[in-house]
DNA sequence: TGTACATCAGTGAACGCGCGTTCACTGATGTAC
DNA sequence: TGTACATCAGTGAACGCGCGTTCACTGATGTAC
């Protein structure tokens, strides 16, 4: 069954999906601050109490949006690794354009995966360990290009990735949700921009 | 009357400045989720309708509070680029180093400036323009740079002061607030990181 | 220096509200025979 | 194919809770004379 049908009688065919589709609609209008259970349950046109044969609880709930949201994110950055051809910087250039474009494409998943909230201070949960794996692919391309020689080699493979992460993660975050929210709104209207932010990233760390 | 003597009898002494250090206190503990106007006033050692004698509601003590974490921001930030003398390209190094360690020393004022549930979407904020102040700063040391022909004049000073800004503000997100957050701790702790990768950045920048 | 009085800055009871969660229930569905 | 029954996935009433805000009040303070 399709999971998204309308509902044909007593049972609602798929719930879960239904529960999550109306919880990230929530997230994108109201923030996770305005995030209520009771609330999701009603734009599924459910009960306030159905949920619960769902998730354990509205912490489950949101914690399986940001699982999502990480999901979704991991597949954009792979495909964008594996579309650069033309060596480790290109594949560095690509993973930094997609991060943004993420973002922007997706404001809402990309504010909640890295909402403080959802990860333990002791340990790393499955949220995290989602967003490391992705952090990996740039590390590995900055390896690689350190390891040819064509990009500089100052600082080891950690510093020049960190850095580079920086600066797509802050990119991102002042377009999405930071102060310049305002003149940014859909990717095409950034796109420009974000090339030439990334083209003068990647510039810098070339060897000269 | 000092800002913090204990109250003397029924009335307080300051408890506009009682209730904003109570306030910082509990965005420090618990978030802006967690942010109750009661609780700030329990706090402060007075009934849960004192503080509307000092504020009209919770927004105008939240927006007091961001509005506060601006103006040490914007101290500090100006206080680095005073002291950086040999030339805008130290000074940018100078502002970014800043950056990051007012947010490292100051977490939860950190966080709470750029909460976007601070920003009305229509028109800017005295909260925004307080933000957009200091990043002048930036974009004039930048601009000089230009002029005097030591860093790259690729783009424009608006996409260059961007890209460092970027790189400055992911730093500093991914330290206080993310995926960092558990190795991070205080600023003495990643202050060798936080000066390599302002290295690579600054680096990057100078001409060739 | 005293006194009357206005004003300021607290108190505590009360309001209505929506929340998360629990519970006994019931209708729908699937399966064994 | 029909029937009995277990199980699944909903419902709706109810719980206790803390919240923001309002209100009439009162004690403390400052000022005019």
């Amino acid at each position: 069954m399709a999971s998204t049908t309308k509902r044909d009688g007593y049972h609602h065919g798929d719930l879960r999906q239904a529960l999550l589709d109306a919880g990230m609609e929530l997230v994108t209008e109201r923030g996770l601050e305005g995030f209520t259970l009771r609330e999701v349950a009603r734009r599924a046109g459910v009960s306030h109490a159905a949920p619960y044969h769902h998730f354990e609880d509205r912490d489950a709930l949101v914690t399986a949006l940001a699982l999502d949201a990480f999901g979704r994110f991991g597949t954009a950055m792979e495909r964008a690794g594996r579309r650069a051809r033309s060596g480790p910087v290109e594949r560095i250039r690509a993973l930094g354009i997609a991060y943004v474009r993420f973002a922007l494409d997706e404001p809402e998943r990309f504010t909640l995966m890295f909402r403080a909230e959802l990860r333990s201070s002791e340990e790393a949960t499955p949220v995290e360990r989602a967003g490391l794996a992705s952090y990996q692919l740039l590390i590995d391309a900055v390896t690689e290009a350190q390891g040819e020689g064509v990009i500089a080699v100052g600082h080891g493979p950690q510093i020049v990735s960190l850095m580079a992460w920086s600066t797509v993660h802050g990119l991102a975050t002042l377009l999405v949700d930071g102060p310049m929210r305002r003149q940014a709104g859909t990717w095409r209207a950034v796109q420009p921009t974000v090339d030439a932010v990334i083209d003068d990233l990647v510039e810098g760390l070339r060897r000269p």
